[in-house]
RNA sequence: GCCUCCAUAGUCUAGCGGUUAGGACGCUGCCCUCUCACGGCAGAAUCAGGGGUUCGAGUCCCCUUGGAGGUGCCA
């Protein structure tokens, strides 16, 4: 029988839930959920110095929101908990002197002035086991006189060829000579990521391993701590980077590289995991437009791409115009109104019916600031925009019409958006020409603009009768100047 | 420098020895239309280069080039 999926995200505090994390929790959820396992998260603090006030609330939050539920982590707790890796600090040591006492890890005293003379011309550097060679007399003389120690993985430097199968890669083989004696305990006592990692993956019954394609290479030296414990390895899942361009990975420094940034950006949630687990991932069938559950059940590893990826946002504007124009309208309305109030619209015009013309025509939330903008762009306009070929119209045609269309709609009573539409088409056919002779100088009338969401009559009834006259009337003074 | 990995249009990708190299974004044109947008249709655009292997290579191998990652008391 297969034992039960269990992966992890094993995210540092780092201050924003970074885009390539975000989808490293997505695929983990989605293998893990797809087959009947679990999802479990783990805050990686052992940095304490990179961490960020309030990090690890924002990415439990940002879990909670995107709906990847943990069947384990900091706040829920679980049968290997503490799931923080600061709080479980007591038994690394341990560990590390079990690896001391097999002769697969060291005391190391070197300071770092000694390690800087180790660096080649190139800036690389390799430990060279200066420690490994100290007598158990001298080490426990050291420890006792409270010398500052680190603990060093032995790893042999022979020629010895390590090899693991990742599931997306492939074999990767590194040779043990490559590989740096890396240290497993700081000299503050805490584990590095390095060794912690492997730890609590072994404690926590971690059996899939799921993360960055940076650790592609380091991860033989994993495997000689799992081997030296002789624990059973997990299976290996790495994933290429999403980048900003051929040559940068996506970071925080270069524009959206949080899905906070991209929320107030004016993405939809829906949109945003749609697009990234798109992004490196592919379910082969063409369909792009994905519920959770439709990617949760479609989600494999043979769809996983080896190649980086770049974020492209202008894609991602584009799903989420579609996410945008199936949203059920009251549900528009309220996404669509902190934005209003942000607008120059704000407690101005009849939400709901700006809404009613707005939702068709953005592809985020944002837009709808500029989108809406045109409602106060009225004033002196040049009078060429009356000029249209097709429609046959000219500021002449305006300066005929418009007069008309005037007395025409200060004289209607009824100001309902239908009522509005059908009498003014009443009204062009009854002046006997063609809709564009009258529709498009109404509009522009209206607007001053080249184009707006929305046609005359729309405008007439957002407007409502007062402004609308007020403007037409603008405009015909204007004609006439 | 050394090590690991990657390479199909501008971008995300399908392809797993025989295809008119498929889809999507974007772009262009047309249609629809009270402007814009939506929608519909059509189009331009890709196998990084060079060697092999094979009857046959985008697909397999090698080299070159380009790119990413690693080479931290960061993760």
């Amino acid at each position: 029988m297969d034992k039960i999926i269990r992966t992890r995200f094993a995210p540092s505090p780092t201050g924003y839930m970074h885009i390539g994390n975000l989808r490293t929790a997505l695929y983990s959820y989605f293998y893990a959920k797809g087959r009947g396992g679990q999802f479990i998260l783990r805050i990686e603090d052992t940095d304490q110095n990179r961490e960020v006030e309030g990090s690890s609330q924002l990415i439990i939050d940002t879990l909670h929101e995107t709906g990847l539920i943990y069947d384990e982590g900091p706040d829920i707790g679980g049968p290997y908990a503490p799931y923080v890796q600061s709080q479980r600090k007591t038994g690394y040591l341990e560990y590390a002197k079990q690896l001391v006492a097999q002769g697969d890890a060291y005391y190391c005293f070197c300071d770092k002035e000694r390690l800087e003379s180790l660096t080649d011309e190139n800036g690389a550097r390799k430990y060279d086991k200066h420690c490994l060679s100290l007598s158990l007399e001298e080490v426990q003389r050291r420890l006792a006189n409270g010398e500052s120690y680190v603990i060093r993985q032995n790893i042999p430097d022979t020629h010895e060829a390590n090899t693991y199968h990742d599931m997306v890669f492939g074999d990767i083989t590194v040779d043990s000579c490559e590989m740096e004696d890396q240290i497993l305990i700081k000299s503050d006592g805490m584990p590095t990521y390095n060794f912690a990692n492997v730890i609590d993956d072994h404690l926590m019954n971690i059996n899939c391993v799921m993360r960055g394609a940076e650790y592609l290479s380091s991860t033989p030296k994993y495997n000689l701590l799992y081997d030296a414990f002789k624990w059973e390895r997990p299976v290996y899942i790495h994933l290429p980077s999403i980048m900003r361009d051929a040559t940068h990975k996506l970071s925080k420094r270069n524009g959206a590289a949080g899905y906070g940034d991209l929320k107030a950006k004016g993405f939809l949630r829906e949109a945003i995991l749609n697009y990234i687990v798109l992004l490196g991932w592919s379910p082969k069938n063409d369909v792009e437009k994905m519920s959770f559950d439709e990617m949760l059940h479609a989600f494999n590893l043979e769809g996983i791409s080896k190649s980086n990826a770049i974020f492209d946002e202008v894609k991602l504007r584009w799903l989420n115009g579609l996410y945008i124009k199936e949203l059920p309208f009251e549900e528009f309305v309220e996404y669509a109104t902190p934005w209003l109030d942000k607008s120059c619209c704000r407690g101005r015009f009849d939400y709901a019916y700006l809404c009613k013309l707005i939702q068709g025509r953005i592809d985020t939330l944002e837009d709808i600031i500029e989108l809406v903008s045109f409602v106060d762009k009225f004033g002196d306009y040049d009078l060429e925009l009356y000029t249209n070929k097709k429609q046959k119209t000219s500021p002449e045609v305006a300066k005929e019409i418009l007069p008309k269309v005037l007395d025409f709609l200060t004289a209607q009573t009824d100001w309902s958006e239908q009522q509005l539409h059908d009498s003014v088409l009443a009204f062009v056919q009854q002046l006997g020409v063609k809709n564009g002779i009258v529709l498009w100088p109404l509009r522009v009338a209206l607007s001053g603009l080249m184009s707006t969401p929305g046609g005359a009559t729309e405008l007439l009834y957002l407007f409502g009768k007062e402004e609308s006259l007020r403007r037409i009337r603008y405009s015909i003074d204007l004609l006439n100047k």
